[in-house]
DNA sequence: CCGTCCATGTAGCGTTGCTTCATGGACGTC
DNA sequence: GACGTCCATGAAGCAACGCTACATGGACGG
């Protein structure tokens, strides 16, 4: 940026640097092609400039891909704070210009997606500038972070049971807290109940996600506290379809209150459970180079205020 | 840097963006080409294809130069954290590799370069990596300032008797304070004392240098504290001389403790000022983007140290 | 009123970086 | 063990960008 000095930046151009920054997170000179719309060749061209430039050598071919070599792992590390120093200064621009645009791709999961996405519309209705692109991504409990390189905002969700974890660089936003009940069909013994117990439930036929998705692991804590295994007769995600099955004396599940009221109560019994806190959480993740954009800090800040009144 | 989204930095250049902020410090096409050595229809096609690609007025002519407009301002003040923010990872990438390269361009006034630079060599002469440029500045107390941005490192002097005023955006690193004594000639009545007060010499032919500067600055309250106005018999920034001239009875002068000892004495004698604190601060200016270049840190670390026995 | 200074256009050139296509190595499969 | 596939990289060609050099046209000062 200046030419007197050491001038690293007379010699390497940010946009290059930010190749090698997409690759630590896509992994492939191909994903980040893909990812920046680009030409495989043009990536890889970049790194080679990138490289010769700074006369280091940053990536080395592994099999068929290529893999970081230390110095690359760490010129991508500062990579990722110059493109959040960057994007705070356009923040600050559009601050100045008064203007909020631009597109942000907003990453839900389908409950999420079905209680918030229309509200999040409506309220973004008021800002013509903003170009709001949503797209569904569920995946189990540790990936949502990894989907933050293709998205500006990740709608993720875990059991409130565990800690969250170390992200590394990535930030949260709570969303809310959504309570998990037990799921009756409407003639079940137990459908006048105010709240059940695990020892009551256990013996049932279960229906839940995958392992590692967060409801599941909320069955096996009621598991634990009943002192014995709970029986799974049918796994998905796809959580209409597990309402139709319970309704329909296939099995119980644990379903998310809200989402589940919003659409199926009439069809089906929520109960909640006793002794046992069971629920999970719903939180935005974000890079921080996007999180610093205002117009996905509009987004996000919509998307809070509609998952307010669920906040408790 | 990002493709997706509102992507500022797709339209415009860094380096497009730098020649604003030099712009906004030097105020003139031509002084931004002398400083970056580029041509000036150079400088002014930068900005052209900037305020194109944004969509704003950034600079309007005013007379036979230019200006910036609030919009070019405010610009201005986002290229500057920008600028930092670059050199803060270009200096995380010179720590990761270990060398601490470049060119570092020193300012000091003819005193301080005198007590500071032969000994601040000496200690670079460690690191070879570095290449130390120095010049001559000395301008009145408040232009300092304005030399960061030709300079890396501006040794500026200031008489102790005004706080430190706020000098916006520019760095301050302490160096010493020296005390300012009354020298006077080996046969002089008041040679002999150990301390003089206002009223002893305030009838003496006095020896300064031009208004504004530190040391006419402490005459002036040396003449405030006796009561009557100090006669100026002389001008001159120029030390040496007014030493000359003072060893020869042509006057007195207040002089710089330190400096002085180092050279004159033994042709004249120095006796401090009682009933008054008198001495000037020296410290080093620098502008946060140049501040954070690891070059500029280690040579202004070697100047602190440097300064450190004449602290007190 | 003229000379000087400053900024900005214009022409032309060099460099850069992209796309497209071809090559070559590594992995999985039949 | 040979083939197809996938991935990264090299070469050729082209388009765009930004620079230097020079010319133009206001604005200030003597």
């Amino acid at each position: 940026m200046d030419v007197r000095g050491s001038a690293l930046w007379e010699r390497v151009d940010v946009a290059h640097l930010a190749v090698l920054r997409e690759l630590a997170e896509h992994g492939s000179v191909t994903a980040v092609a893909r990812a920046t719309t680009m030409s495989p060749s043009a990536v890889s061209q970049r790194l080679a400039t990138l490289q010769r430039r700074l006369g280091v050598v940053l990536v080395e071919r592994a099999g068929r891909g290529v893999r970081l070599t230390d110095a690359g792992r760490a010129l991508a590390g500062i990579a990722a704070s110059v493109s959040t120093a960057l994007a705070a200064a356009e923040a600050e621009w559009q601050d100045y210009r008064g203007g909020v645009a631009g597109t942000v791709r907003l990453a839900t999961f389908h409950s999420a997606g079905e209680l918030l996405v229309p509200g999040l519309l409506d309220r973004l209705a008021a800002v013509p500038d903003i170009l709001l692109e949503t797209f569904d991504e569920d995946v189990s409990q540790d990936d949502f972070a990894g989907l933050t390189a293709d998205y500006d905002i990740v709608v993720a969700h875990r059991s409130d049971d565990v800690l969250a974890p170390a992200r590394g660089p990535v930030e949260v936003r709570p969303l809310l807290r959504e309570p998990l009940d037990v799921a009756l069909p409407l003639g079940h013994p137990l459908a006048g109940r105010s709240r059940v117990a695990p020892a009551d439930v256990i013996d049932e036929d279960w229906i839940v996600p995958p392992a590692e998705f967060p409801l599941d692991r909320v069955l096996t804590a009621i598991a634990a506290q009943a002192g014995s295994p709970a029986r799974v007769v049918r796994r998905t995600t796809h959580l209409p379809l597990m309402e139709k099955l319970v309704a329909r004396g296939h099995g119980i599940a644990l379903l998310p209150r809200h989402t589940t009221r919003d659409r199926a109560e009439g069809r089906l019994v929520l109960v909640p459970l006793a002794d046992l806190r069971a629920g999970r959480v719903i939180e935005a993740l974000m890079r921080p180079d996007r999180a610093a954009r205002r117009a996905v800090q509009v987004v996000l800040d919509a998307l809070v205020d509609e998952a307010a009144p669920y906040a408790a």
